[in-house]
RNA sequence: GCCCGAGUGGCGGAAUGGCAGACGCGUCGGUCUCAAAAACCGAUGUCUUCGUGGCGUGUGAGUUCGAAUCUCACCUCGGGCACCA
């Protein structure tokens, strides 16, 4: 008797089945080969949204297809479980961020399981849990060692709202990635990880990942942004003017406009600055710059209308190529973090520096001039500075010719050029320069002044200074009792605040910041290949084993945080020997945004935030799964719409009663009628587009094709069923259940035992595999096309010879080229194209 | 300012040099029903003098026998970086 498809019944009880069977669990011994499918593990911030249904519904239908292509599928889930939300709850709701936070993780993992995701829970990591994150302490000890992790004191990004400082890579336009709030510059003595070590390294290998999104590796390569230049030594005069011993050198990437130097910038938290303006007339009007470099907020530094500001320090430093004196101003549009801190100014060269000489009247030298340009005619051939003021309303940057140049005049100019080469060498000769590469990228600042985060394993001690805590003394227990609602903090926990001094035993204390929660995520997915290990962070054969990840999936917010911290971390792993791989995820998926019928964003503050629970109690886990992979590709935004998630479901049901009238008794084995071998062809042919299309993710369009193999069982099943052929009817039911199982696993168990009568889950079964000659139209439809317009249509065998089919498209064209002569006939897959004059 | 991506029916989207609009939603018509819902069957780019017709993938040019697809210029939207010397 057929069954009605109830997927509010089936659904918890294949669940259930599942895990008592332990379905998910990868075999320790094995001749399987070995895949890893990850999806970026979630915070623990309440339940799960569309957005989380989505990412991880596309993990699940690959993984499961992986599996039933005969590989062990490594699958694993956990949490991101340290961070502010947790504090702020806790603060909020006066209880404890453990609390807050274990109590969202029960949550989230029941939601999990309702969704029947594929997961080996037995591998779960969560890395505010003591047996995670005692191994990130040891990581940051061996990073000590290797002098990767160091102690120093700089201007830093300070969240007021978060009370804490951010990494460079948190702050988006001047704002805390978190909270957005306006972000402040502080002076702190903080913690960094060297990850500009790896800067090109980082840089280089992105050429061999193939299988990521090109934008997001265009963003990781901005964000690290090599430039190539030179380092110039300019020398320092006195008081009086007169040279000294001091050098400062500035970074440029245009050395061939050396000679176009006519002033000289600081940072104005530039470390020299102090010394050279005290007690002089100039110390007051400099002062006056930095106290206001001190209040612009970055966000007001980026308008572009944003005045520049700078001051004279009364000092004067020597080009090396030309020993022309040059002012040495300070100014506020010189990064301190950039380079040197320091840079030459040319004006003539340079918008910035155009812009500065203007306002305070300083000289325009011209030394980069195009052949059409009059000043070209007139400096030429000049080697010495003649002409010191240019007429431009602006600088001009574009490649030219050298002139005023000394030696160099005449030579090409430009970013790159040959001149800037000659120049480069020229210092280099003399001593005062040399070529060199700057980044972008800065150390990552890992020091938070919060409580809900790991410990940084150091002891300060009034002897020894900073000293790292013994392995052995491992972990550092973050403790539970404090009372952070009441404005506690680490310090004011005795039990871990004071401590011994590892090296001489006297009492000191402990290092009260915590890691940025991105330390933990950057290796969580090494952890879960050997997630129980109390003797090291996971066993190098078993990481080897499953790593690199072959599909990561995850947002495209995390195109430099999240992703360039884990392969940093990856480097490090690699050159403390503990994995062999350069790079942790081969395949990077970033999938799309989940959005409203109108295509706004969804939030709380919107009203418009589609529940998954309230989807899942309408139309069953299994619709919900197949129509967010239905809707659009995964990595583009879709736009959710219930109407369309209540024609998946009923897709399902209409593909259920399909599969239960399919496999009916009766019928006869004698059908070789002309519809039973084309169903039997879209047969085969569905399966081909659907291993495909799965293999590259393009799960919308592999549905579309279950879709009309169901279509084309609807006409078949018009027939008499004492007429249709009882081994094919078989095995399309037995191919829908299979190939539909990844998207809607429930409901091809049940069918899988209840309609076709097997043991166990489809998920152990094999994946259909399909026959070419099968699948091969016996019949070739060609449109037969005259200058690009279709003009008739023609049927030939498929085995047609090309005159043949030639012959069949100008018999069907006749009329039309009648009178005419034939140049030319193309013969393509689907149109014959006939050229006629 | 620099870099990247996208633009196709009423809607979500197919098609990456070969018949534009697969598949689905919606709409319209039909079967069943006292009726409705559900289910099933059919139609559905647009204009049309109904032709074996014209037009049609943001705009304009180009390459080609043939362009949504390739090239150039432009328009619009989205994203990333940004006083980076």
């Amino acid at each position: 008797m057929p069954q009605a498809y109830d997927p509010h019944a089936i659904e918890p009880k294949w669940q259930e089945q599942w895990e008592k069977d332990s379905l998910f669990k990868i075999p320790p011994a094995s001749t399987r080969p070995a895949k890893y499918v990850l999806e970026m593990f979630p915070y623990p911030s309440g339940d799960i949204h569309m957005g989380h249904v989505r990412n991880y519904t596309i993990g699940d239908v690959y993984a499961r297809y992986l599996h039933m292509n005969g590989y062990d599928v490594l699958h694993p889930i956990g949490w991101d479980a340290f961070g502010l939300p947790a504090e702020n709850a806790a603060i909020k709701h006066n209880t404890q961020p453990a609390k807050w936070t274990f109590k969202n993780i029960e949550t989230q993992k029941a939601s999990f399981k309702r969704m029947g995701l594929s997961y080996d829970w037995d591998r779960t990591v969560i890395t505010c849990k003591e047996d995670y994150y005692r191994w990130g302490q040891w990581f940051f000890l061996k990073m000590y060692e290797k002098g990767l992790a160091y102690r120093k004191s700089n201007p830093v990004n300070w969240c007021p709202s978060c009370k804490t400082v951010l990494a460079n890579e948190q702050v988006e336009q001047g704002t805390c990635w978190r909270c957005h709030s306006v972000v402040e510059r502080k002076e702190l003595d903080q913690w960094y990880l060297k990850i500009t070590d790896y800067a090109q390294e980082l840089l280089d290998d992105l050429d061999q990942l193939d299988g990521w999104p090109e934008r997001v590796k265009q963003m990781q390569a901005n964000w690290i942004g090599r430039s190539e230049g030179a380092h110039v030594d300019f020398t320092l005069c006195d008081e009086q003017g007169e040279p000294t011993d001091t050098k400062i050198t500035v970074f440029t990437t245009r050395a061939d406009t050396l000679f176009g130097c006519s002033f000289f910038l600081l940072a104005p938290e530039h470390e020299l600055v102090k010394s050279l303006i005290a007690g002089t007339p100039y110390e007051e009007a400099c002062n006056e710059v930095i106290r206001i470099a001190e209040k612009t907020t970055a966000v007001e530094r980026t308008m572009s209308d944003y005045e520049k500001h700078g001051a004279f320090t009364g000092r004067y430093v020597v080009n090396p190529v030309n020993g022309m004196k040059v002012p040495v101003w300070i100014a506020d549009y010189v990064l301190t973090d950039y380079g040197t801190g320091a840079v030459m100014a040319v004006p003539s060269g340079d918008q910035r520096d155009f812009e500065f000489a203007k306002k305070y009247g300083l000289d325009i030298p011209p030394v980069i001039v195009e052949e059409n340009d009059p000043l070209y005619e007139q400096l030429k051939d000049e080697k010495e500075r003649v002409v010191s003021m240019v007429d431009w309303d602006q600088a001009n940057a574009e490649p030219g010719i050298m002139v005023q140049s000394g030696e160099f005049t005449g030579m090409k100019g430009g970013k790159g050029s040959e001149g800037a080469a000659a120049v480069i060498s020229w210092l280099e000769e003399h001593g005062c320069g040399e070529g060199t590469v700057n980044f972008r990228l800065r150390d990552w600042l890992v020091s938070r002044q919060r409580y809900w985060g790991n410990p940084i394993p150091m002891v300060y001690c009034d002897d020894c200074g900073i000293v790292p805590v013994n392995e052995e003394d491992l972990p550092i227990t973050l403790p539970m009792d404090i009372d952070i609602a009441a404005g506690e903090t680490l310090k004011d926990s005795k039990e871990f605040y004071e401590c011994t001094c590892p090296k001489c035993g006297k009492p000191a204390h402990r290092e009260t910041d915590t890691m940025d929660t991105f330390t933990c995520s950057s290796w969580y997915y090494m952890r879960y290949t050997d997630p129980h290990n109390d003797a090291a962070p996971f066993d190098s054969a078993k990481v080897n084993h499953y790593m690199p990840v072959d599909q990561y999936i995850g947002g495209i917010e995390h195109a430099i945080l999240h992703l360039l911290y884990s392969r940093f971390w990856t480097k490090v792993a690699r050159d403390l020997g503990m994995v062999d791989f350069d790079e942790p995820f081969t395949n990077l998926l970033c999938q799309g945004m989940v959005k409203d019928e109108h295509g706004e964003t969804m939030s709380k503050s919107k009203g418009n935030v589609v529940s998954p629970e309230d989807v899942i109690a309408n139309y069953g886990v299994d619709a919900a799964r197949a129509y967010i992979l239905f809707m659009a590709p995964p990595d583009k935004d879709l736009q959710w719409d219930d109407k369309g998630c209540a024609a998946m479901e009923r897709f399902l049901k209409r593909v259920w009663n399909q599969v239960w009238t399919l496999a009916e008794e009766g019928g006869t084995s004698t059908d070789d009628s002309k519809d039973a071998k084309a169903f039997n062809r879209k047969l085969h042919q569905t399966i081909r587009k659907v291993t495909e299309d799965i293999a590259r993710f393009n799960f919308n369009t592999a549905l579309a094709a279950i879709m009309e193999l169901s279509n084309a069982t609807a006409d078949y099943l018009k027939k008499p069923a004492e007429q249709r052929d009882q081994k094919l009817c078989a095995q399309v039911a037995d191919t829908l259940v299979r190939l539909l199982s990844p998207y809607a696993p429930h409901w091809a168990d049940e069918l899988w035992t209840a309609a076709l009568g097997n043991e166990g889950s489809v998920y152990q079964q094999q994946w259909p595999t399909y026959d070419e000659a099968q699948a091969a139209e016996d019949e070739v439809e060609r449109a037969v096309m005259i200058g690009g317009k279709v003009r008739a249509k023609i049927t030939t065998p498929a085995d047609a010879d090309e005159q043949a089919i030639i012959d069949a498209a100008l018999e069907a064209v006749a009329d039309r080229i009648a009178g005419k002569t034939v140049r030319k006939t193309i013969v393509a897959p689907t149109v014959v194209n006939v050229v006629a004059n």
